[in-house]
DNA sequence: CGCACTTTTGACGAAGTTCAACGTTAGTGG
DNA sequence: CCACTAACGTTGAACTTCGTCAAAAGTGCG
């Protein structure tokens, strides 16, 4: 059982739509979990009956061919939800990209719950739209845009989805901590990992960005960067 | 104003969750509209405060670079809801590849009836989850997969779901006729018309499909094909 | 029949992948 | 605290796939 009183994404969440009551009730069929990084939650192809909301941490979503070609069709930060509704079996993997925290339901019993709390149904069908454009736009740049546009594309949205999450000490606008290796972004941008890396330095060698560690993002020209995202 | 009664999509569409009486506040909210092959009813970036339910033909949703390259991340058929609900401007465009006719709401109006009709939001719910599922198995074939795979899974995926329009009349099985031409199937797929034109008369010359003119198709070697899909 | 449009085909080049080697970083245990 | 190691990242060279450009062939409609 969780407690949903403390929780610290509780007004984030689709949980915000409900009243204290509901809110208990909900808890009562919730459980925290901690997941480790690299540790996956849910398996492509799984009828793993749960969803969850994340609390902590950051997990991606993975289509994979049967020859191990691997696709990331989605990340998903705090307060967003994870699983699949009304459904059968998971379409993808959730994999944790760092250690995270989850907070899990029994799909079925989510899924009762969910039919008797309209408010709750709509803040869902609200995100799950929202998903739905980024996935969508998000194909765009999986078909049609060339590797130095998918990496300024990738930065950009990075930039401001993480930017002020290691908020008021010392960083700037335009850095960032990327939560993710090159091998990750190159199975985000549909690219291979060298062709990742060659545009990262490419563009360091422009003085578009600097790369200040593995994981760290300075951006120094945001406006060529746009241009460069097409 | 629109006759929901004899709708052809009545039990297919979202429509289908309410009782008579709603269904009539809701055709009264409603009208047809006849869409013209290559017309399009909502542009990118437009505030346009329409959705839509089809009732016949063919659209596609369409997202644009500036330079005017173009992504299909979309294609809906008779039943299908076109448009964003509680959204400000369309994210992409919605133009007829064949003629169509849509039934054609006022956004805000329908926002509305949504909120107050909690098993609407459910079917547009499980609706919205099952494109956000097809569009993201549709971002691993436009980041991992080859041109020849591309085609293959394009060809799979049409023939279910257009076999059997033409139905009982002599079309067999594994034949069907696309709505669309060749740069439409580029623009789906990530190509360009000379690459997926290519693909195409090579299956042909390797004897897994047939052409009998340029929309039809007729899938010889089924295995062949799953196969090639990767 | 002629015209506009779509599709096919060919030759060529560029972008990105593959394979292989090397450099760098972070974590572990002496 | 340093040395060692494994994982991660970068770089180079050869190769493949797909895109580009150009032209020919096919299709459908007035």
């Amino acid at each position: 059982m969780a407690d949903c009183a403390t929780c610290i994404v509780r007004n984030r969440a689709i949980c915000a739509s409900l009243n204290p009551a509901e809110l208990a009730a909900l808890g009562r069929m919730g459980r925290k979990q901690k997941v480790r990084a690299g540790q996956t939650l849910l398996w492509e192809g799984d009828g793993a009956p749960v969803v969850a909301n994340v609390l902590e941490g950051v997990l991606k979503l993975v289509v994979s061919t049967a020859d191990g070609r691997e696709q990331i069709v989605g990340v998903v930060f705090p307060s967003d939800f994870i699983g699949r509704p009304f459904g059968k079996e998971s379409p993808y993997s959730v994999t944790a990209m760092t250690d995270a925290e989850v907070c899990i339901f029994n799909r079925n019993n989510f899924d009762e719950f969910a039919g008797s709390h309209p408010d709750l149904q709509q803040k869902l069908l609200r995100r799950t739209l929202d998903e739905l454009d980024r996935a969508r736009h998000w194909m765009m740049l999986l078909g049609r845009k060339s590797a130095s546009e998918k990496v300024a594309s990738f930065l950009l949205e990075m930039s401001e989805r993480l930017e002020g999450q290691g908020c008021g000490v010392g960083l700037n606008r335009g850095a960032f901590e990327l939560p993710f290796g090159r091998q990750q972004i190159a199975d985000i941008l549909g690219l291979t990992i060298e062709t990742t890396s060659r545009q990262l330095t490419k563009m360091r060698a422009d003085g578009v960005l600097d790369l200040p560690s593995r994981r760290e993002i300075v951006i120094h020209d945001r406006a060529a960067m746009e241009d460069m995202a097409g």
